[in-house]
DNA sequence: ACATGGATAG
């Protein structure tokens, strides 16, 4: 056996119970001699800790707590009841060596509550004491198997010829799917002559895991006789890999196909729609859960939608779903906070994070990045300040560099960038480039064109410059009019042959989502797409709007740099938005960067022309136009 | 005893 691994430090011997005195009148007191066939039946139906106290004791006066099979029921029962160290007293304390039943059931006890290391410490205590495993304790096994133990238990399962049964076959390809081993995984797969329904899932589940979406959507497709898991295997992957249309697209299919969906595929669903920012499709999911017996009041699908109604910009909708949750754990106050965070509700993220305290529920590192980017989207350097200590203080969380990366942009973006850096270099871990790219953005914000250029140049030279890096270091220059040292930014980004990501928004009308590149002349409409647009420039032009040309890096004209601006990804989406749906309806735009300046101005002034709400999700927050003001009050 | 599963900076 090649595993290697420790014993348990500690066999806990607690002694045993005894609650029987307060019990030995009740009603539901066993018969005065216990027989083992009535212990088990107790056992069989008990359900709580002080009923399974009652039985142990009973059991222990009638002197067959010993017996095989009630010491085996009384110790699987303390384990389905969340007592495994009396699972394990009673385990250690058996006279008899234990058999292959006892072993497996403590070890799939461990193996299925995620206590790997216990589970694999029994599993090496079970072999060394000559016990041979069945398929079921390999099944359990697995579960808790990194990749290199899963090899070992892999080669045990081929010599014990327990490699065909498929309870063993689906672990052992869940195992390599976790380890991120596709090629071992495919290669069992590929060798069963006879695949089930469950080992494809897990096959599909594998591919999907480890990014090869069309892999599994090919082992997808040529299984037979799909059922909801499989759909939502394969509907799921698409969802966790930035496909949320063909995510959309396959549920629907499988609605065709008569599959009833579950809370499972609404999870995945309602998260694609949460991506797409598509608030019709994402109240059409929630309307027919609900409509198809879908508790939407549980905690996971409640906060699914919570977290859909926020990504699509619509705090009420998302509020009433998390007050309708039952029981709401911290993800679900999480998703609610940073939801509110990331809308720039700051005070309302705040006042949440104060209502879950109160009720003592305990935050954790996820909610202290959705209160300290509250803090940065609203200027409130002391209460960020104030969080962060308190995060470590009080909850004894230990920042990690998302949260360093918050209390650096409350700071800088405030105009404290000197002491934004300083706490960099005081950081216990080495800044990332996301990290950089907050200052950067701090710097050219604050006009602080020294330390943006020494920042920047210090990336340039490492290497850790990303198109984002560039782009910085000339608007730093653009914003103090230093041209000769843009022109040179410029250079050296072709030098270094860095590409900018293209610009893209997005748009939902009739429940289909249309996507718009910078100058996208393809949409069927374009004509009155741009036409929309040329409206507009009157119109703006009207008011005394001047386009920001200098934020355009070409190397080109004026009336070209008026133009390069003027097609910006989102105002395609904002004019088809325009011209698709009837006066007075909200228009909700994604874009996969952010807002240039130039963009949100104009975005402020059509919302004033028009008459509508504009709400544009960027790569970092949300804006909300009113009537000719901005939700984040130009603090962005 | 196996397969699907809610929140994470800028």
């Amino acid at each position: 056996m090649m595993l290697t691994m420790s014993i348990p430090t500690r066999l806990p011997l607690s002694p045993p119970p005894s609650t029987s005195t307060s019990t030995s009148t009740s009603t539901s007191h066993p018969s005065p001699v216990l027989l083992p066939d009535r212990a088990c039946t107790l056992l069989d139906g008990c359900a709580t800790i002080p009923r399974l106290l009652e039985i142990h004791a009973a059991a222990l006066r009638a002197g067959i707590h010993s017996h095989p099979i009630v010491n085996f029921k009384l110790q699987r029962t303390y384990a389905s009841l969340g007592r495994l160290d009396r699972s394990l007293s009673l385990f250690f304390s058996l006279t008899d060596s234990p058999n292959v039943y006892l072993w497996t059931s403590l070890i799939h006890s461990h193996a299925s509550r995620a206590l790997h290391s216990q589970a694999l410490s029994l599993f090496s205590l079970m072999l060394s004491s000559g016990v041979a495993p069945n398929a079921h304790t390999y099944s359990s096994i697995l579960k808790s198997c990194p990749l290199n133990q899963g090899r070992a238990v892999h080669s045990h399962v081929v010599k014990s010829s327990l490699a065909n049964e498929p309870y063993v076959r689906t672990t052992l390809l869940d195992m390599y799917a976790r380890a991120g081993d596709t090629e071992s995984a495919s290669h069992l797969f590929e060798t069963m002559t006879d695949r089930t329904l469950v080992t494809s899932t897990a096959m599909i589940t594998c591919h999907a895991k480890n990014g090869s979406v069309d892999d599994a959507r090919r082992v997808f497709d040529s299984t037979i006789d799909r059922d909801v898991v499989c759909w939502n295997a394969m509907i799921d992957g698409y969802t966790q890999h930035g496909r949320p249309n063909e995510a959309l697209s396959l549920f629907r299919d499988m609605l065709s196909s008569k599959i009833r969906f579950n809370d499972v595929s609404v999870l995945s669903v309602a998260s694609a729609c949460a991506q797409l920012g598509a608030l019709e499709s994402g109240r059409w999911i929630h309307a027919y859960a609900k409509s198809n017996g879908i508790d939407v009041g549980e905690a996971q699908v409640g906060t699914a939608l919570v977290d859909m109604y926020c990504k699509c910009g619509s705090l009420e909708d998302a509020r009433l779903v998390f007050d309708g949750i039952g029981n709401k754990d911290v993800v679900a106050w999480n998703s609610m906070i940073v939801g509110y965070a990331v809308n720039g509700l700051s005070r309302e993220a705040l006042r949440l994070f104060s209502d879950m305290t109160q009720l003592k529920l305990r935050p954790t590192d996820i909610t202290f990045i959705g209160v300290l980017s509250a803090c940065g989207h609203a200027g409130l350097v002391d209460e960020g300040r104030r969080l962060f200590h308190s995060m470590k203080e009080d909850y004894a969380i230990e920042p990690k560099i998302e949260h360093y990366g918050c209390l650096i942009d409350v700071l800088s973006r405030a105009g404290h960038v000197e002491e934004a850096y300083e706490l960099v270099k005081s950081m216990p871990m080495e800044p990332d480039q996301v990290l950089w790219g907050t200052l950067l953005g701090a710097c050219k914000l604050h006009g602080n064109a020294s330390l943006g250029e020494e920042i920047a140049e210090f990336l340039v030279a490492n290497g850790l410059a990303n198109s984002g890096t560039y782009t910085l270091l000339s608007n730093i220059y653009a914003s103090k009019g230093d041209w000769k040292n843009v022109a040179r930014a410029r250079a050296l980004m072709k030098e270094h042959k860095i590409q900018k990501e293209p610009g893209c928004s997005s748009i939902e009308v009739d429940g289909r989502v249309y996507e718009f590149l910078m100058g996208d002349l393809s949409h069927p409409k374009s004509g009155d797409i741009y036409a929309m647009l040329e409206e507009l420039r009157e119109a703006l032009k009207a008011r005394g709007y001047v386009p920001r040309t200098e934020l355009v890096l070409h190397d080109v004209d004026e009336a070209e740099k008026e133009r390069v601006l003027s097609v910006h990804s989102e105002r395609l989406a904002i004019a088809f938005g325009l011209i698709s749906t009837r006066p007075g309806t909200p228009i909700r735009i994604v874009k996969n960067l952010r807002v240039c300046l130039d963009c949100h101005e104009v975005t402020k002034l059509i919302s004033k022309i028009t008459g509508r709400r504009i709400v544009v999700r960027d790569r970092n927050r949300f804006h909300h136009f009113v009537d000719g003001a901005c939700s984040c009050g130009d603090y962005w």
